[in-house]
DNA sequence: AAGATATACTGACCCAGATCAATATTTGGT
DNA sequence: ACCAAATATTGATCTGGGTCAGTATATCTT
């Protein structure tokens, strides 16, 4: 199979990814550090917990999923990576990545040496502030996933998961009311908090109702407004 | 009453702070241009959500919390800082704070206008490398509480909590066995995503067993070995 | 295309923690 | 030092979602 290595400068997702932002000349600069196109197929690792953090990655194509491991092996889904997406940052204070990270399905992803951006950034004071940015980004949406935790009843946490991948969908030029799970049941249930039952439960009720159309991980949003009513409200 | 304006090269916070890592040269820089000395009482706000986001904020003395509101006007408190932390980082990539700080008790702290702050990483690798790091354990702290918010029971929790609290303390050379609650029961309970009941129950049942001695405010943990251990295991 | 294995669904039952309702104790203001 | 308001505790009851148990449907392998 033929390997498309597109640069930052021809990449489709420039807009939405790390390169935003940087003026064409400069361009070239971020071109030079990434290492483009490696695929990971699904079920394989793109980098283990403890391993040295050495690089942050960009998704090209596929979902990734982060997850960490307690002492007593309790896993926990810390993270959805879709197209345009960077993951690894929580590694950068501890020195060594603190997640693991596989393929959801078959994906590339372009690879960010940490320590070269670094000096990269150092000259390029706009890729130093969107880099700020995107960290601030992750923090922010952090605070939201708090408040999906410890507010909200699991039908709004599984509505919320489901409204966040439709508008990650979309601003990838995607439909946003139609599209695949790329995880699973369990994932979801981990990364929300629920068991896999209430989840799957919560799926086959959203099916009955009239806000969702629901067949295994395909899902179709009749109506996004109604949706997002529906989460923030009665039902 | 006397205020004394201590520089960061003076400051007994620095190791811990925005200014550690820095060469002894290199900190007037940061010197001249964070304003020092903000003095905040109980209850006043250091700064509102949706106001224009212009700095980062230090912790010098006391304690502070911040919330967000959801539309519907309920609260979430989102954190609690405390002396040689930073605060505010979630407004850089809206460009307005997403949440509103309030001093728990009187309080001071450190300005640190973010612009002129970008300016000089620009200039400092080393200073721009600490803070991709802060951000990045801020990300990293807020793993651990999506762990302990969706796997965890009530009573881990707020032991863990107590464990944070602690640890924090002793960085600053304080007591991490006795120290005084600078968060009411309703700020746990929020952050925690428990009823405030809860939270009193689980203090109560606590200072019956030999974990942890609670009186109001006061906490006073005998073994930090033992109640580390109860936190992951049995109890 | 058939079997094997992983993933998803459904039902019955139960419990940790929420909610409701009072009372007790702090804390701050004068 | 006193009063008012805020904060904290305690008890009784209820419930959302967990757990256990089994079945059904996908998906992968050969």
């Amino acid at each position: 199979m033929f390997k498309r290595e597109v640069s930052c400068e021809k990449c489709s997702l420039r807009p939405i990814c790390l390169a935003s932002a940087i003026s064409p000349e400069q361009l070239d600069e971020i071109d030079r550090i990434v290492r483009r196109g490696r695929s990971i197929k699904r079920g394989e690792t793109l980098f283990h917990a403890s391993s040295p953090f050495e690089s942050v990655y960009a998704v090209r194509s596929g979902a990734i999923k982060t997850y960490s491991l307690a002492p007593d092996g309790e896993e926990l889904v810390t993270g959805f990576y879709l197209p345009g997406e960077i993951l690894g940052l929580e590694g950068i204070s501890q020195e060594e990545h603190t997640s693991t990270a596989v393929a959801l399905e078959t994906s590339t992803v372009c690879e960010i040496p940490f320590k070269r951006f670094g000096e990269l950034a150092v000259k390029i004071p706009s890729l130093q502030q969107h880099f700020f940015s995107i960290m601030s980004e992750e923090i922010y949406k952090d605070r939201t996933l708090h408040r999906l935790l410890s507010k909200r009843s699991a039908d709004e946490r599984v509505i919320a998961l489901l409204l966040s991948l439709s508008a990650r969908n979309r601003r990838r030029g995607l439909s946003g009311n139609e599209f695949r799970l790329p995880m699973s049941r369990y994932d979801i249930g981990n990364y929300l908090g629920l068991a896999v039952e209430t989840v799957s439960r919560i799926f086959t009720r959203l099916n009955k109702s009239e806000l969702l159309e629901v067949s295994g991980r395909e899902i179709k949003i009749p109506c996004l407004a109604t949706l997002r009513q529906s989460y923030t409200g009665e039902n």
